[in-house]
DNA sequence: TTGACATGTCGTTACCTCACGATATATCAA
DNA sequence: TTGATATATCGTGAGGTAACGACATGTCAA
């Protein structure tokens, strides 16, 4: 690991891909969504959309950040596939693409009981 | 999110403790516990000894990486409390202290094929 | 005691991420 | 067209993290 090499941006890999990586590679694909999950806000996002769709300005007020915070927080999820967004106006809906993200939120619930305060 | 404050370390959080924590506390400790396993050798570390115990030297190996990286590694994730360290002789055997990697492990195994080329 | 072995710690360097303000784009209403 | 609304993007500074070599500690065997 010198430190990340090149290293395509962690996009999207579905699980049919996966079958063709090394084991290296796919411990680095996983270990990159991971890095994306593993932050406060993006938990929190990930959580509301598991419950329904929401727009950007629905997910800041939610995590208590500026609009255009959240909208980087969604790209990132949404360039790793957990996510797709859809326009409605001058409005983006995000909801949940990738549908492993629910028993991994699941199993994070469980560990620490960051549900016990749900909306 | 300033930043991370003070933040103590990512110590280790009992599941009780974290029923005492707000919402934002929880998921903060939550993401750290998160970013933790994500690293690809550490990942790979879990899975290793999810099926057993082993010493630096074989978990070294195993990553292809050098003894005190690894022991580094394993110092990160005994501090979130991911493992325990038993020392016999000049040789130290971790093993998984945290329950919940298991199943964590198995939602990541089952989205990346990470286990389809398991040892 | 000496040397080899196994692990752990420290300091450095390079890179990456976060949060923010500023600004851009796109849409709707008047 | 103008202004307000909703989202997205960019540049920057502060700070964190990874990998590495060097070194320290602790243990065993001869």
């Amino acid at each position: 690991m010198p430190r990340t090499p090149p290293a395509k941006p962690p996009q999207q890999a579905s699980s049919r891909e996966a079958a063709r990586l090394t084991p290296l590679e796919s411990l680095t694909q996983a270990a990159e969504c991971l890095r994306t999950l593993a932050h406060p806000h993006r938990l929190r996002i990930v959580q509301m959309l598991l419950q329904g769709r929401y727009m950007v300005g629905e997910l800041a007020e939610a995590c208590g950040i500026a609009s255009h915070m959240a909208s980087e927080h969604l790209r990132l999820m949404q360039r790793c596939g957990f996510l797709t967004a859809s326009r409605e106006g001058r409005r983006t809906y995000y909801t949940i693409a990738e549908p492993h993200l629910a028993s991994i939120m699941g199993c994070i619930e469980q560990r620490f009981g960051t549900n016990d305060h749900a909306a």
